[in-house]
DNA sequence: TAGATTGTTAATCGATTAACAATC
DNA sequence: TAGATTGTTAATCGATTAACAATC
């Protein structure tokens, strides 16, 4: 187990745990694969499957136990250990991201934000000073930064990845249109909202 | 051709876009699949086939016009017409897309910004005031909106997509955190921020 | 024990890559 | 014409689904 687990099977992981989290709510203490299949629009198969991947989560002639598949698919989410992050660029999505507080519950605290303009250096966000880009580079190193957020136009993003590298981070989440450059031991996962929206213009179009 | 396109090809499309563009403002005015695999990192057979679902844009022997495949690839995304929006929950990341400019330029007009919450009504967003959402409905089908954007959290967003599907609402973009039950002639496209963050998580996990 | 449901192997389906004939 | 490169068919690879033996 463990050993390569496809893109496909880690992008549905989130998934799951959002319904194992609804069920736990709900009550429900154990459902099957053939249940879970029918709420989620999948197959019971491939449920399977999925889990398997990792271990066998469940017990024949039961099925799964929804507190206990949903700690373990938390862990190898890796939402059993905090996570520090600094956000790069603190204009209207940097705001939004550093002020949704959703992250902290899974973990996910922001540190430091950070941007160029000295406009609005200084200013706060929730309970953080917007930060000269200039000290970015010392924070991370001091304050053990794993993941760096980078909401920034392109041209920025491209700079700063290269400073990042050197400061040592270890994983951007990197919301600028542009696909970065980045040594293997970087981890990237990227957001691109303008693609996004696009395939939905797409669709859009096909429908006509 | 255009028969039943894969949904990987389609999210290939805006990266292709993207790239031609660069090759645009490089002053490049052709390209060989095998040039362009190189500066995409992907296979040079897997950027004919992608073209090739959409029919023939290149030419034997000289490769494809980049000006050309540019502007092909915009109308098969639908980037040749005006797209109008409506943003609705004028939180933080509302705000951000209401703010981001880029959308204008590939045509995506948000047409008007709405909110539940009384304190926020009547406040300004860019150059649009936000709206009481009890003004939804009728604002959509004055407007001819194609488009709503979701940024609410995930009760509010099930709710407002009833009233979306009751509209006439064409299209979906939804930043919630939901699966939304939608009849099959709405499109929707999921933004779903915790999920790629998660998926970040999982990889920084499995590094150690 | 009988029934239920997993874990896992085998079959199918689809997507990617390779190869090459068509053609500019 | 010769060279280059596409468009397209065939081969390979990987992911999904089906089937069923193992087992709780």
């Amino acid at each position: 187990m463990a050993d390569k687990i496809s893109q496909a099977v880690i992008s549905r992981l989130p998934r799951y745990l959002r319904y194992l989290g609804d069920l736990k709510d709900e009550g429900v203490e154990r459902i099957s694969s053939h249940d879970l299949s029918i709420r989620m629009h999948v197959t019971a198969s491939q449920i399977r499957q999925d889990f398997n991947h990792f271990g066998g989560f469940g017990q024949q002639g039961y099925g799964y136990n929804v507190g206990y598949l949903y700690d373990e698919i938390g862990k190898i989410l890796g939402l059993d250990h905090k996570h520090s992050m600094v956000i790069i660029g603190a204009g209207n999505l940097g705001q939004a991201l550093a002020n949704y507080m959703n992250f902290e519950k899974r973990g996910f605290f922001v540190k430091g934000i950070f941007d160029r303009n000295e406009e609005v250096i200084g200013k706060k966000v929730r309970n953080l000073e917007i930060q000269d880009i200039a000290n970015l580079e010392s924070f991370i190193t001091d304050n053990q930064i794993e993941i760096a957020v980078l909401t920034l136009p392109k041209a920025g993003a491209t700079e700063i990845s290269k400073i990042l590298v050197r400061s040592g981070i270890t994983a951007i989440w990197n919301f600028a249109h542009v696909d970065l450059d980045l040594p293997d031991n970087v981890i990237v996962e990227n957001v691109h909202l303008s693609e996004s929206l696009m395939k939905l213009s797409y669709k859009l179009n096909r429908k006509k």
